[in-house]
DNA sequence: GTCAAATTAGTGATCGATCACTTTCGTGTC
DNA sequence: GACACGAAAGTGATCGATCACTAATTTGAC
């Protein structure tokens, strides 16, 4: 049966009939206005039952001129967040919006141009880019671009990165690892970005030696191939990847040239895919608390949405250090 | 800037106004209805240029009662099929056709419900269900549940999903394989029970030995789990899993107990998860085209709203087989 | 009991498109 | 030139809600 077809729903005109009220108290009664004689209300509410009416949210919208929709902006190209996004999904039903998915296709501009489009189009209230964008503000709409601050300096929970590539490589140093490589992903999004400057950081405050970042992409076939390339006597015994898919790329790049991992090279990687856990050697890395991502950044759009100040942030620490298999202290080393 | 305070987009009228003609002359070009002098089509080209005049789809969709959008349902718990997904939205894009992702949390008779509600809310002109549900026919729009059978018996693309499990187990058996263990994932999903199908059917036609069928969920520790508990006497040599976490969890049972992989087991997996192909063993698995079943999912939902008989289903086998490190002929046994 | 203030309820316009129906225009035929 | 007829364009109603404003009722103070 088409939609078109099918009967249709009760409109406030017959509730209000059949409640004995005017159409007007009935989208008073809706709207939660307050101010209503409780009798009032309940006539309303067993005519509600009796028509099993449902506000039509199209009508509503375009009276209100708000559409109760958001936007989440991915790039088809690997790396899909779907804890974030099933987070963020869940989110914003609780408060009363509907989620599209919008993968843009493209390089940067082109994603650029599309979000702008959305934004002007009037179909959503506000869009969240998991993509990285460069979205120039004062658009129609509030865009929210993952891992970029706003003006207050507080991410969307990312900025904890720091610490646990602190942590890791404070933890690697303390094996005794004095070379390391860091395998930085597409510098484009800001959480790896982010990652690379606590990376350099750290390695200088620790006096250590970084034998190189490489900006790759997604793939572990990245991974593979940067660890491929390394010179037999770069030094390199502790690689750091930018997500577990990179690391485990890494892994059979250094299994194929016949170092041991972790005996001759240690991975840590970032994520905490399933597959990496049940892995041999099980990987090294750290648990990202992708629902707090996702809860946190539709919370965030929905205030600038509404033109309220910004929720505060998970506050506790969203990244986890898990230790397994792939990290052990370096070979000797005369 | 909240979109209430947003300049107001053109409407037709204005764009009626600019261009000289009447709104309903207007709303005939945009409709391509045909039967407009070339003049009066040029003129309007040029007002709604001038005015960057788009169509307000709230309004459109009120009168028109479709709302060009369709609805995709997926259970929140593991299994993301986020190629799929990507590719039904971009198909539906294609199309003209928005794509909300909801997920449906709980359990089946929850989720059930929830499609119910949403296909009886009017916000959706029908709705693709990517987790198993039992969803009564007849309702305001059409619902199609991925992997059950339609009218005709075709499936969304799945019914291919034979061959490839008669071709692992021949494949296996010409290794010198006889007796196997099939980790059948949930039997709610459609795909899950064909491929356990395929495997009882293509084991019973080969005289093979099937030690046992276990119905799983998706997760790495259940592989695990079922590997770990096989007796030591079994005399199990081949593990064909129903994803390809299963089966690293598999491969990670049998090193826990001092099996090697692929020389005492052979893991088949299905998927072609990236990292499974990086791991080592790399996971012998099956190539799925998941663009094309979104791509035609979305199709068929199309067709199904707008009352039309569906469209062909993708030709080409949509699964291949690919052959790496997991799977070896059995171990010599006397 | 009266009157003003506060509360509650009602009336009609409106959002921006399409639908159903009517009118005008243009062309060709006799 | 009158007429018929099809194509092109216009008029007003409508979808189902909220908004802005007005009217009715209740409440409370004196």
């Amino acid at each position: 049966m088409s939609q078109a077809d099918a009967p249709r729903r009760a409109t406030i005109h017959q509730v209000a009939r059949l409640a004995g009220v005017s159409h007007q108290t009935v989208s008073r009664y809706l709207r939660q206005d307050g101010g209503m004689k409780p009798a009032t209300r309940l006539q309303i509410d067993s005519a509600v039952k009796a028509l099993d009416y449902r506000p039509n949210l199209m009508a509503r919208s375009m009276r209100t001129r708000r559409t109760n929709r958001l936007a989440v902006i991915l790039s088809s190209t690997q790396y899909f967040p779907h804890r974030l996004v099933l987070a963020a999904s869940a989110t914003a039903h609780e408060r009363g919006y509907q989620l599209d998915i919008v993968s843009a296709e493209g390089g940067a501009e082109q994603r650029a141009q599309r979000i702008a489009d959305l934004a002007d189009s009037g179909q959503v209230d506000g869009i969240l880019s998991l993509a990285p964008a460069d979205v120039p503000a004062g658009g129609r709409v509030p865009v929210l671009v993952s891992g970029t601050y706003d003006e207050e300096m507080h991410s969307l929970g990312e900025l904890a990165d720091g610490s646990a590539v602190s942590e890791i490589i404070e933890h690697l140093a303390g094996l005794g690892h004095r070379t390391f490589f860091h395998l930085a992903g597409p510098q484009t999004f800001a959480s790896a970005r982010n990652r690379k400057i606590v990376y350099l950081e750290a390695i200088a405050r620790l006096g250590l030696r970084s034998y190189g970042v490489v900006d790759t992409d997604w793939s572990a076939q990245s991974g593979y191939d940067a660890v491929v390339g390394l010179p037999d006597d770069c030094g390199v015994t502790a690689v750091i990847a930018a997500n577990d898919v990179l690391a485990m790329g890494a892994i059979r790049g250094a299994f194929s040239r016949g170092w041991r991992v972790p005996d001759d090279l240690s991975v840590f990687g970032w994520d905490d895919d399933e597959i990496a856990r049940f892995a041999t050697p099980s990987l090294s890395t750290v648990i990202v608390d992708r629902e707090a991502q996702g809860r946190d950044a539709i919370l965030h759009l929905i205030a600038a949405v509404r033109g309220e100040p910004a929720p505060p942030t998970t506050t506790h620490n969203l990244n986890q250090v898990v230790h397994r298999e792939s990290v052990a202290p370096p070979p000797y080393q005369p």
